[in-house]
DNA sequence: TTAATGATGGGCT
DNA sequence: GCCCATCATTAAA
């Protein structure tokens, strides 16, 4: 049950986006404790094209240049929104992109917010895990590692299977193998 | 079962 | 104007 310091996330990107996989995502809304198990990350990092703060820093990425443990939240499509966690040094410009979670705590909140019933599609995807947890750009520059609204506990678990693919969904270095997930977990997006 | 498509809006080459 | 780190719905097979 505790809060994983800042020294966490400035490690490099890969690294840490390994490491996520089995923590704990929690947020507080209203009150009520929303949580589920971190299962499906990608890495993003500042020297390769698919990374939005490739081209530098503009009013959209600046988040991205923060500090590790800096929430970096950004609308994608016009509708959905997708949670990032900022790594390594100010100025940096690289970010893990959390794209699943397995729901473990305000499972029936998750379900209001996602108009769903049952649980496997409650998290199973970056723009779901969005709206189950309600993260909204209001979440962006968040500091995670502050331990508050939004953040992520190590329950100090043994370490997970860790599978890697390519990423999803994107059209620039898609070859490079910066997707991971825990193996054979049922609420990893995509099977 | 898989494949195709519409929704919807901010950022940018 | 076109692109986009997506998803739910519909259509096809």
């Amino acid at each position: 049950m505790l809060n994983i310091p800042r020294s966490f996330y400035l490690n490099d990107t890969l690294s840490v986006a390994k490491a996520l996989l089995g923590k704990i995502l929690v947020r507080y809304l209203n009150g009520k404790r929303l949580a589920g198990i971190i299962v499906e990350t990608e890495a993003y990092l500042e020297n390769e094209e698919s990374c939005h703060a490739y081209r530098g820093i503009t009013a959209r990425t600046k988040t991205m240049f923060e500090e590790g443990g800096i929430a970096y939240v950004y609308l994608i499509y016009g509708m959905y929104y997708c949670l990032n966690i900022v790594t390594e040094s100010q100025g940096k410009g690289c970010a893990v992109l959390i794209r699943a979670v397995e729901p473990v705590d305000g499972i029936e909140i998750m379900q209001q917010l996602r108009k769903k019933t049952g649980l496997h599609d409650l998290a199973s995807g970056p723009g779901k895990l969005a709206q189950a947890f309600n993260i909204t750009k209001l979440d962006n520059g968040l500091d995670i590692a502050a331990g508050t609204a939004l953040t992520i506990e190590n329950h100090n678990d043994k370490d997970p299977e860790i599978m890697t693919t390519p990423r999803i969904g994107i059209k620039k270095a898609k070859d490079l193998p910066y997707r991971f997930f825990i193996n054979g977990n049922q609420f990893v997006s995509q099977g």
